[in-house]
DNA sequence: TGGTTTTACACCTATGTGAGAATG
DNA sequence: CTCATTCTCACATAGGTGTAAAAC
């Protein structure tokens, strides 16, 4: 990985243009044999960029490669269909690089942690994007979520993670929307896009409008780009989806591996306090400093160097605003983060460097990239091991990438059993004009855009996805866990269905701003949050209802059926579109009261513990047919949203 | 200022393309008549883009304006003879913009003032410029140093700044080299090149590599521009500064304008614990918060949407990344920020905001810059105000600039009693290699390049510089304080002069490096340090001790001179580059001591302090000769140094 | 008991406060 | 010796981080 090698030849993702690099290590055969023969009839009417998978030899470290493998219901084409008019042309195949490549992957490659807390706590290795390729004046909206991996729950014995049985229930997942959004594409190229605001939390009441996790589950954090001048125009754009594998990790209320301890505290600048150079941090330590000496030593060194780094905007305590990780090849240190080729200082990374819109992050170009390449669709083991199983398509040096249009109408064909998901959105909206004034002098911003929510249809196979899915798009699902090849006929928002429930939930609250779709504003969590005195929304009774996110737990007397992260795209989800801002709350809830608001206390963080303590003991899907009860508790709030939704 | 014209039309520095701005304001006739007659016979062989003072109408508020008179010594065209080849090209007439004018003006325009403490303090409106016009490809060294402004120390008395008699000794200032230096002009001008890790601090015995300025004394942030590609080869290449007057200001150890408090917590990031919400800060305030009520208001509300902008970087503990001042026109809030045209969120600023690196910054874009051109050579009046006595050449839109040439041969002419300062630099120089190691396991950094010091010629009219200078570059001179139209006579390296002394000093300790052309590694204060235990540096007493920068107060027996901050370029500076970058000293110590060292312990926090008390009841001259036993006191260590430099 | 989770803490950086100290 | 100007320093605010012990 520290191969110079590899920093000479950036790659960087492209849908058309994949650069072979001459040192590039061999795909794995099951790998490029697989390729071909997943998708043999599969149509696709307007092959996207994605659509047909671009292998690239693999780069990463084992472990990496094993997380990888691990990994299955890949990034999906969705295949809609678009006319070429609605194409959106051949500037918009944006590339995207994940920065602090290196970093990244020495967490990854000893199992990254995040820690959780009831507060929310940040990523430490920051979620950090290059976007490339974008049209420069067009506007897009960024946007980052995280998603379960699997359905597994983990713990961390005798210094590795194993299973720990089937996941607990996920809380549905909020869409963070990168804050500058909209931008124009020339600003979001000008610079790395950061996530640094999106916290993890595992306080499932949390009304920040963190992303809640569940503790000892492994997740992936995902990227997307939507081009649209306007956030209510999400819903019927096109997503496009990256994800990065290195990014995955397990959630933690605690470190459990003593070597990612040590790697956070040696590059997060929040924890200068905690490093061996005198005070703090007292015992542990000293043995776990031989990971890989000379790596180790390498990346301490260049992090290190962001102390004394200043190019980034306004580095602030310290530095914890520059990634330590990503300034990897400051000009002055370019002898440890570039070491092929020239011996002159001046001359090296140039190639790289040219262009950059910072020299340390320069080296994420050079850093190899895992290209992920999902089909269209991809059949889902139980959990994971048994790669052949699943249409996982990888290849290093990319990252995969998923498309899917929620705006347009779209088919899909099921062939061999895999079939794309997709979702057509047939719009019958509801115009209205929100006003959006943040608390504390904020910014103010008016939109007036028409939201319009109309008949959807999903077609899929269930098997696609794992029990643990993404949560935020369809965080429940009514039928059973094996509905056959045909999928689950359209539900239209027409006739509400629980399948749909969260389809067409909206909630914005970047910038501190909630928007539904009712014409109100709504406090984060609204949909499950059970703070007191929390207006939770409006809930029409009628085929609005149907909008309402609502949480799978609702659905509980049924067995549970999620989507694969990599299967749904966030499009589709629309769910939950928040942005950590605290403090507008207040605003926020007064605004949704003057709409047509009910509250609605779903389920109280007790009974919610009660029941994931209970399915921990106990396999899913024993939970849910053993312990009705038990989710009933949890439940009860649900049982109004279930009138509309009848459990089918 | 907000004017919305001023945001339409960018002004930023271009020595050839000056863009004339409609509504520009008439350059005051003094200022217009000035420039000719100034430089009647003075000969330009060749002839440099700044040669010729370009005016540009002024545009800043009045307080800014009144500072601007004030100033004097303006940048001095070196007239260096280059002869054509030897020049850079077309490509290299960089335009500069400061980052955050809005913010910078408001400060001006009541009087900035920076707090300075002995542990270091940053900048608050941080000093960030955006390059244009650099070569893509080309290497460039990017510094900034603070000079004083005038040789008057300062008071606040009844809600103003006034002169408060001659100013106190100058410590040696230290030009900080952008930590990113080298690099290609293309990472330059990808994103507004920051300098967070400047610090200013009171502590003549800082260790840090600090700037050391004195209390209730103006000073004025440059910005350099290098063209090479190696740090080693400054002192020989053209130094391109810049001045931009509404940085100005007043170090104080404490605030003394609680307007300048205000806006300070205002809009630090950092101290959001002193806003008026809540906690913090309590009596004070209330009225002076209508400064300009709209604007404040404006401003205000545009800063704290610092709070949920995400697009800097790593914005890190709450932000104090982004600074708020320059995120004027974030896509969601250029409602406020442009006042112009288009009702339609999504087509604002859009002109302006394409191509720029940061949303926020681009307001600066809008704003209008003063231009301030310095000409060849300036004549020095003792102190402020009667600014005809002074070849300033102002005007609006621009900043000034100066260029200079060390590295090659340079002659000068004095005509009318006005001489532009020029420094020919004759090499003969050493050839070393210097390996460096920064401490806390940094990256490393490999120099292997030739060192030159040789034969220097220095020729100048002592009157054209105010007493208190820059310091960093001849801190201090032999000679009486008027010499006679010739000029001091040139100087050679070879015979040792306290005149030449810190000519070819040579201190780099930016990414916590420090070299010195004896091929080890200095402490940073080592030529003025007496921090016990530090080692201050090999003297050898040969030629190559000319080499060695010295206090300018080892000649303080003589009337001292300082150059003015706008009449010596940094080119010729050399004497102390560096670079915040604590924790290294002790390597730097160790290494320097492998070196030919001893230690020299100039003179002690102490005596310096009575030195600089004794200073501010006399007028400076009247110190120097009257009080010499104190000044020999201070100088006491120096007495080593002089052996080699007799007083002449 | 043991695996998790929570919580009060201490540390880091940055910043202004305000009382007390140093200086003149 | 007093008064006023300056300066210093312990604090408190803010936010992020891991710790260790207590709580669950």
């Amino acid at each position: 990985m520290r191969d110079p090698v590899d920093t000479a030849a950036a790659m960087t993702y492209h849908p058309f243009h994949h650069t072979n690099r001459p040192g590039a290590l061999p795909l794995p055969a099951f790998l490029s044999a697989a390729q071909p023969s997943f998708f043999p009839a599969l149509t696709f009417p307007e092959v996207g960029p994605l659509s047909a998978p671009q292998l690239e030899p693999e780069q990463l470290g084992a472990a990496a490669s094993e997380a990888a493998l691990r990994r299955l219901g890949l990034p999906v084409h969705p295949s809609t269909v678009k006319s070429p008019k609605e194409r959106e042309g051949p500037d918009d195949e944006p590339k995207v690089t994940l920065e602090s490549k290196n970093l990244w992957n020495e967490f990854h490659n000893m199992g990254t942690e995040m820690v959780i807390t009831k507060s929310g706590r940040r990523m430490f290795p920051p979620f950090k994007v290059r976007v490339e390729g974008l049209d420069l004046t067009a506007k897009y909206i960024l946007l980052m979520d995280i998603v379960a991996v699997d359905d597994s729950r983990y713990k961390f014995h005798s210094s590795r993670w194993t299973v720990a049985g089937k996941a607990d229930p996920e809380m549905p997942k909020r869409m963070y929307i990168h804050p500058d959004s909209p931008s124009k594409g020339g600003q979001w190229m000008s610079k790395p896009v950061a996530f640094h605001k999106l916290k993890l939390t595992n306080n499932i009441s949390d009304k920040h409008g963190f992303t809640i996790l569940n503790s000892m589950h492994k997740y992936q954090p995902r990227f997307h780009i939507v081009r649209a001048n306007d956030i209510m125009k999400l819903p019927y754009s096109t997503f496009r989806t990256y994800v990065f594998p290195e990014t995955e990790f397990i959630a933690v209320t605690a470190y459990q591996n003593e070597k990612i301890t040590q790697l956070k505290i040696d590059n997060n600048p929040f924890a200068k306090g905690f490093r061996d150079t005198g005070n703090g941090r007292r015992e542990k330590r000293n043995k776990q400093l031989s990971v890989s000496l000379l790596n180790e030593n390498q990346s301490k060194a260049i992090r290190d160097s962001a102390d004394s780094d200043d190019s980034s905007e306004q580095p602030g305590p310290s530095d914890p605003f520059c990634s330590p990780g990503e300034i990897l090849s400051s000009p002055l240190m370019s002898t440890s983060a570039c070491q092929g080729g020239d011996s002159d200082l001046d001359l090296q990374c140039e190639d790289v460097m040219a262009g950059c819109s910072r020299p340390e992050q320069t080296s994420s170009l050079k850093s190899e990239v895992i290209l992920w390449k999902g089909s269209a669709g991809s059949k889902s083991a139980d959990n994971q091991d048994t790669p052949k199983d699943r249409k996982l398509f990888r290849a290093s040096d990319g990252i995969s990438s998923t498309e899917m249009d929620s705006s347009k109408k779209s088919l899909s064909e099921i062939r061999d059993g895999i079939m794309p998901m997709m979702l057509q959105t047939q719009s019958s909206g509801h115009l209205q004009t929100l006003d959006f004034s943040g608390a504390h002098s904020r910014q103010f911003l008016t939109v007036e855009a028409p939201l319009m929510f109309g008949p959807r249809r999903l077609t899929m196979k269930p098997e696609t996805f794992p029990n643990i899915g993404t949560g935020h798009l369809l965080s429940s699902l009514s039928g059973t866990n094996d509905l056959g090849a045909g999928g689950l006929s359209p539900q239209s928002i027409t006739s509400p269905s629980p399948f749909m429930s969260h389809l067409s939930q909206h909630m914005l609250t970047s910038q501190g701003i909630s928007l539904s779709p009712f014409g109100g504003m709504l406090s984060y969590p609204y949909h499950y949050m059970a703070a007191p005195g929390a207006i939770t929304s409006a809930l029409p009774s009628s085929s609005a209802t149907s909008l309402l996110s609502r949480n799978r737990y609702l659905h509980s007397t049924r067995p549970l059926m999620r989507f694969s992260p990599y299967q749904i795209p966030a499009s589709f989800t629309s769910s939950l579109l928040t942005s950590r801002s605290a403090g507008n709350s207040n605003l926020l809830t007064d605004l949704c009261k003057s709409g047509s608001t009910e509250s609605h206390l779903l389920y109280d963080n007790h009974s919610y513990k009660k029941a994931k303590a209970k399915q921990k003991t106990a396999p899913y899907k024993a939970t849910v047919k053993g312990s009705t009860d038990e989710l009933q508790n949890i439940n009860k709030p649900a049982g109004r949203l279930d009138k509309p939704f009848p459990p089918q």
